[in-house]
DNA sequence: CTTCATATTTAGAATAGTTCTTATTCCTTG
DNA sequence: CAAGGAATAAGAACTATTCTAAATATGAAG
């Protein structure tokens, strides 16, 4: 388990990597991302910062969102037209989008399989990223 | 090759197996998409319709668009936040994004592909679909 | 510890893409 | 040909996101 301060610093970390400074709008973000993981959309993400930050602004959640993405600590997915879902599970995943429920579910992949379909691509083909998107019905209990 | 007529009989098939009717709009609209496949969006798709039939409305162009797809003869793509693409390669296939052009490719699956992807699910998944998406940088002359 | 330059945040306006509404037109069937 | 449902057109409305400008906070340099 991630502990809340060792993510600050991680974050801390990771900002000042890529020459940005750690906030504490950041890691109110950074930190509701961490502690639900039900792919939120930014008005979520604003919604559940609010509380802990009652000033902060809908265009600095956009801000940080994005700012996690390039520090790639955080992913952002899209599923058909709906608003972009913000994601800070690091390990190679698909996703599973719930028809039903709308819900979205990780789905870990073994080691190698992001390899494994990055193969099917005709030479000279560079892929720096693969998104697996699934549709369907999933579990009632998961 | 695919001749017009063919392509046209086959969308009419299509329509109305589903209880829709086959529409001179609907037709064009078929018809640009067959025509160039470069994953355009609802408004390449209504610029390309217009010289055919001047008439036509974009809400007309996203009513036929959606049509089609619900049909199964077009596949609808979303790449991170852009608009909608529209693709009628009905073959099982992931798309490559262009980081650098923003142009998206096909990219044919070999038979078996999407079921050993489907493989990686936990029980009681069930998946309808798999979509597959490579971004990175495509051969230039491609 | 000030001051400066820059990064960040805020609030609201603006934009892009899509959907909705309403009226009209077009078929299809009786 | 009349009635009813399907489809279209035009534009308003809506949603998600980005932009703009001003205010604020931060870190570096002296």
């Amino acid at each position: 388990m991630v502990s809340n301060t060792d993510s600050s610093e991680a974050l801390a970390q990771r900002l000042s990597d890529s020459g940005l400074r750690s906030t504490p709008q950041r890691e109110v973000i950074y930190s509701v991302l961490l502690k639900k993981r039900d792919h939120p959309t930014a008005e979520d993400v604003f919604a559940r910062a609010k509380p802990e930050m009652p000033m902060i602004s809908l265009a600095t959640v956009y801000n940080c969102l994005e700012t996690l993405v390039q520090c790639d600590l955080v992913r952002a997915v899209n599923f058909e037209r709906g608003p972009t879902r913000y994601c800070p599970n690091l390990r190679p995943h698909a996703h599973f989008h719930d028809e039903a429920t709308g819900a979205t579910h990780d789905i870990e992949l073994p080691p190698g399989m992001l390899d494994q379909v990055k193969a099917v691509l005709p030479p000279h083909f560079d892929a720096t990223s693969v998104e697996i998107i699934f549709r369907g019905k999933a579990p009632s209990k998961a």
